[in-house]
DNA sequence: ATGGTCGGTTGCCGA
């Protein structure tokens, strides 16, 4: 099974894009965030001319929501409200050999690391210790999972440009890094990036727009990941980055990661 | 130290 993952930044403007990169990755699931789009107007239809039928969405007007694109058929599907907001953050699925995907869009945390001024990193945080606690009180490590995501977080000392200059912007703060450990703690998620690449290895996933030549500075954070329980552990064949769509006309700022399981 | 660029609930907010 490939997955991939992907941060579009707008589904509708980004669509033909998409079907670019299943042309191009195969993938057999394709989890999107950032759509950026209401249920009823979604692109349903050029994701089915594309060979990806099966399809599972949680999106609301302007802000986050999510989807899953898929070329196998589901059992079910399921989305959950985080930190008692509806603000489309994550759908899952499950698949008919068993395999439950879980994608995420972890909120981004403003500005500000300080949870007194700002309310946004506090509900960033929050919503990470919902995550483990859902997990650990509903899930055993022995259930074949994946987890997916724009999590914003770039947690190693490689998974950004400068890990001195950026240790007090927000999604590489220690208090973030740790709440996000606490996630992959719960039931020993694998993250499949690095049980590839080394971790004395840069690896990024997002390049702000704001640079003046993205690819020159190279100024990147690994903010987005597949994690796998360890029952799909040693099915993990490969992971990489499709850096060449963060240079596509009109891109979005995340590229998008493929894991090949099996 | 600052500002830089995108997308959409546009002349601002969130990222």
């Amino acid at each position: 099974m490939r997955i991939t993952t992907w941060n579009i930044n707008s589904v509708r403007l980004r669509a033909p894009l998409a079907v670019q990169l299943l042309e191009q990755v195969q993938p057999d699931a394709l989890c999107l965030q950032e759509t950026k789009c209401p249920d009823e107007h979604f692109p349903h239809q050029t994701f089915i001319d594309a060979g990806y039928p099966h399809i599972a969405i949680r999106g609301m007007k302007g802000y986050n929501g999510v989807a899953i694109i898929s070329r196998l058929p589901f059992t079910s599907t399921d989305s959950l409200d985080w930190v008692g907001k509806q603000d489309c953050r994550h759908i899952s699925a499950t698949f008919s050999d068993g395999i439950e995907l879980h994608n995420f869009y972890v909120p981004a945390g403003g500005d500000e690391p300080d949870t007194m001024k700002n309310e946004k990193f506090d509900h960033k945080l929050k919503f990470l210790e919902e995550m483990r606690d859902w997990f650990t009180a509903n899930r055993k490590p022995d259930a074949p999972m994946v987890l997916v995501g724009d999590l914003n977080i770039a947690p190693l000392e490689h998974d950004v440009w400068s890990h001195k200059q950026l240790l007090k912007v927000v999604s590489h703060t220690p208090v973030e890094v740790e709440r996000l450990a606490a996630v992959q703690n719960g039931l020993g998620w694998i993250d499949t990036a690095r049980h590839v690449t080394p971790e004395t290895e840069k690896l990024y996933t997002w390049w702000s727009y704001r640079a003046r030549d993205w690819a020159a500075a190279d100024k990147g954070r690994r903010l987005d990941h597949v994690w796998v329980t360890p029952p799909l552990g040693d099915k993990i064949k490969d992971s990489s980055v499709l850096r060449d769509a963060r240079g596509w006309e009109k891109p979005s700022d995340h590229a998008p990661v493929t894991t090949q399981l099996g």
